[in-house]
DNA sequence: CATTTGCCTATCATTTTGATAGGCTTTTAT
DNA sequence: ATAAAAGCCTATCAAAATGATAGGCAAATG
């Protein structure tokens, strides 16, 4: 299940997008036109920017803008941040000890093919899609 | 994710699938082969006999066993019943009241089209594909 | 140099997850 | 009958994740 902050990462990128300028865009305007809570959404921005998704400014005129064209940038890799990992199973994540009954899991095939499955969708899945599918 | 229950609920059907017996299997069996409490498996095993997917019986002699042959289980159903449902997002999600922008959402129908994805995937695949795979 | 904006830290309530435990009831082989 | 084997019901629990809210500090620019 992709939560909020997963979500709400998604919306903000689709945000900045749709603005479509060269210009930093205040996060105050993003809350309000995505009417997620500022606050809130620093906490999101915050990773973002330090995973290279985003650049902040701060200051007077300052704000977020996209660091790359719209096309540029998966869903998978916006929400593999966001959620720490988009593996179906504790196993299948990246930073997890290997599983001492992986040899003889019935079930890890099937996890393995679904991991694969949803990667290939999410990664595929490009920001620009998102913005014409209005 | 697919939680413990999900997951213990399908090595409990792969494990009666296994005994291949027409005998009720103690739970306490089960639970010594999986390596997993039997007072957790109680919970999970209660709601798969409530859901008609396995048949309980009491008394010595007792236990639990399926009641439809192997090829006639899908794995989806035996997590969906499990994990409440298998939407990615509370949206979608079955008994979920309708999101009021869900007109304007930029993001629901990847969402629904990766929910797709997943029912179709879960759905199609059988029990007994996770048993021949050893 | 005031304003606008981001950044950092703490706190919080609620829900979900992953169990454990005790004791009661039901069944049935002997 | 009755003991043994099994399921059933309820309570409780700790830990983590989720979804926020709030205050104040730091930085930059017009």
């Amino acid at each position: 299940m992709i939560s909020t902050k997963g979500r709400y990462a998604l919306r903000v990128m689709i945000d900045l997008a749709e603005q479509n300028s060269d210009n930093f865009i205040p996060l105050k305007d993003i809350a309000a036109r995505q009417n997620i809570s500022k606050k809130y959404l620093e906490i999101i921005v915050k990773e973002l920017v330090s995973n290279h998704l985003l650049v902040g400014a701060s200051g007077k005129g300052g704000g977020y803008k996209l660091c790359r064209a719209p096309e540029d940038y998966s869903v998978g890799e916006i929400l593999e941040i966001m959620e720490g990992s988009l593996a179906t199973v504790a196993c299948l994540a990246k930073d997890s000890d290997k599983c001492p009954n992986s040899s003889s899991c019935k079930t890890l095939p099937m996890w393995a093919e679904y991991d694969k499955l949803t990667h290939d969708f999410f990664n595929s899945k490009k920001l620009t899609e998102l913005i014409e599918k209005k």
